[in-house]
This record gives C-alpha cells, sequence and structure tokens, in this order.
DNA sequence: CCCATAAAGATTGTATACAATTTAATTTAT
DNA sequence: ATAAATTAAATTGTATACAATCTTTATGGG
C-alpha cells in the first residue's frame, strides 16, 4: 500500500461530505437572504411547515441538533416573529414551539427555491435523489444515538 | 403533486448532506481528542501531511476554507507547537506554513483513526469510497468559484 | 516612476455547533 | 409518599464558518 493512502484527504468520505454541505450551505446564501433566514433557520423552518406545535426535543431529533443550538436559534426567529415558544402545560419541562401566522405564509415565498438551487448547482433531479437516499442511508448507520 | 414535497426536510439533498456531515463529525470526536486535535484542525492536517509548506490561500483552497476560518485554527496550531506561519520572503502578502518536527510526528499517532472510524461507523471501505466518488462529483459542480 | 487595482491575510461581527454543566420538572423505585 | 434518577431546556465555554471590511504588499498600465 502506498505510504498512506488512508490518510490522503481525497480518500476521505468524511471530507467530501464536509465540504460538499459547507459548499451547498454558500449557494443558498443570496437565496435564502432575500427571505431573511439563514440555512440553519431555513432547515428549522422546513421542518415546522410540515408539523409545528411540536417540543423543541421533537424538532432537535428531526434536525439532529440539540438545545445548545436550537435554544438561540428558536429565540432570534422568536424575536423575527416567525414562531413562538411556549411551555407545555402539561410538562412544564418541555417547551413548544408553533409558527405564527407570519411563519405559515413565510412558506409560499420560500416554495421558488429548491427549483433556483437545481439550476443553479447543475445537478438532476434524478441523480440528486439517488444521491439523496445514498447518504440518507449512511446518515442512519452513522447515527451514534438514535434514541437521543 | 403533493401540496408541498419540494419543501419536504426529506426531499432535501443538501439537508441529507448537512445532517451526514455533522454526525460524522461527532463520531471523529472522541478519536481526535486523544490525539488533540478537533475536527476541523484534523482536515488541515491531512492536507499539510500530504503536503506543507504552501501559503494560506493555498491551504485555503485544498479545504474550501477562507482565512477567516483559517487564520485562527492556524494560530492554534502553531501555538500547539505543530506548525510555522512565516511571511513569504519572496512575497510578503503570504504566510507559508510549515510542519514543525512534532507536526510531522503526528502523522503516525493519527494513521489508525480512519480504520477504526469505518469499524465504528458500519460502512464498508467499498460503499464508502463509492458515496465519496459520487459526492465528490457533486462538490465540484457545486463549487461556486473554483478559481478562489 | 506613480497611481489604480488587485491579491493575501487578518480582523470584525454574526450565526452556528456541540460538549459539558446547570436548573427545573417529572418519573421511578423504594 | 419521597428521595433518587431521569428528562428537557437553557447556559457556558470553545471552536468553527463566513460575509464584509481593513491593512499591507505587489502588480500593471500610463
Amino acid at each position: 500500500m502506498g505510504t498512506d493512502s488512508v490518510l490522503k484527504l481525497d480518500n476521505q468520505l468524511c471530507f467530501a461530505v464536509y465540504a460538499c454541505a459547507r459548499e451547498i450551505t454558500k449557494l443558498y446564501h443570496p437565496l435564502l437572504k432575500e427571505i431573511g433566514l439563514t440555512y440553519t433557520q431555513y432547515i428549522a423552518m422546513l421542518a415546522l411547515w410540515e408539523k409545528d406545535r411540536i417540543t423543541v426535543k421533537q424538532l432537535g431529533q428531526r434536525l439532529y441538533l440539540d438545545s445548545g443550538t436550537l435554544t438561540p436559534l428558536l429565540k432570534k426567529l422568536e424575536q423575527t416573529g416567525l414562531l413562538t415558544r411556549v411551555r407545555d402545560k402539561q410538562d412544564e419541562r418541555s417547551v413548544i414551539i408553533a409558527l405564527t401566522e407570519r411563519g405559515t405564509a413565510l412558506k409560499d415565498k420560500a416554495r421558488a427555491i429548491p427549483e433556483q438551487l437545481f439550476c443553479q448547482a447543475g445537478v438532476s433531479s434524478g441523480e440528486a435523489e439517488a444521491l439523496r437516499a445514498q447518504i440518507t442511508e449512511m446518515l442512519k448507520k452513522v447515527q451514534q444515538n438514535p434514541s437521543q
């Protein structure tokens, strides 16, 4: 085996995924700026547009993010007026996230984004879907603590 | 088409890549802790073990990172004694990064990491390589400014 | 030669990420 | 029922990321 092929950057799956994630995020930046969201905020809104009135914990499980990241992010979205954060009466440990009217309405503006992005990235939706499926499978394997 | 399939989180390639990158990073954490590196520092060292005495600019192109991220990271690795940062005599705008003896020696300790990670992740090296190749291709398409 | 541009790093400001800890509420086991 | 364990958020501290700006140095016309 050549000296150190296992340590070559170009052989690292991790690096490819890591670099790709950041480059895609950069691509989103100008589009998201128009609707006033950061990338992570957009991901959170995507989850909430599908299903809101969920706890921080549940949102975190969906996004693979913990309260350390979500608490400040959700406070910001609350300040912007896109959602509310209210303690659950049934279980005061939990905080329930609900979209406001404005938060729900923002979905209309977001609808054009995926299409614009595909064009920009020059990736066909077919190959994107195939790749997404594989990466998702990998994500599930790699997931450290699925119960989290 | 169902209400909003384009905005569904599970249909987003970007989210799969983004979440996967973070989960893989978490997997590395305990292994890298043993050799005293963070994930990004490890990536930087991988590049430098392959080729050092390069400028910050060149390292940034290799890693898809800019000086805003690299400057503090490299200062830290300099403090740790793994590398040196010296202005290029030929072009005082550039800073040349060179590994110290300790920096070069650390490679020996790092050699075991990729193997350990594959076992932990439960991914065969064959499928990892196939996926890596696809993501790398995608990375190149998505790259905004290759000249950068 | 001299100025306008460009290039490379460094800096600033904002927004993540996440480990580790803390606080408050709830469950569980005794 | 109550102390111990668990759980959910929030907080703290550290380390990225990156856009935007600034500083210094180099380059290229005129």
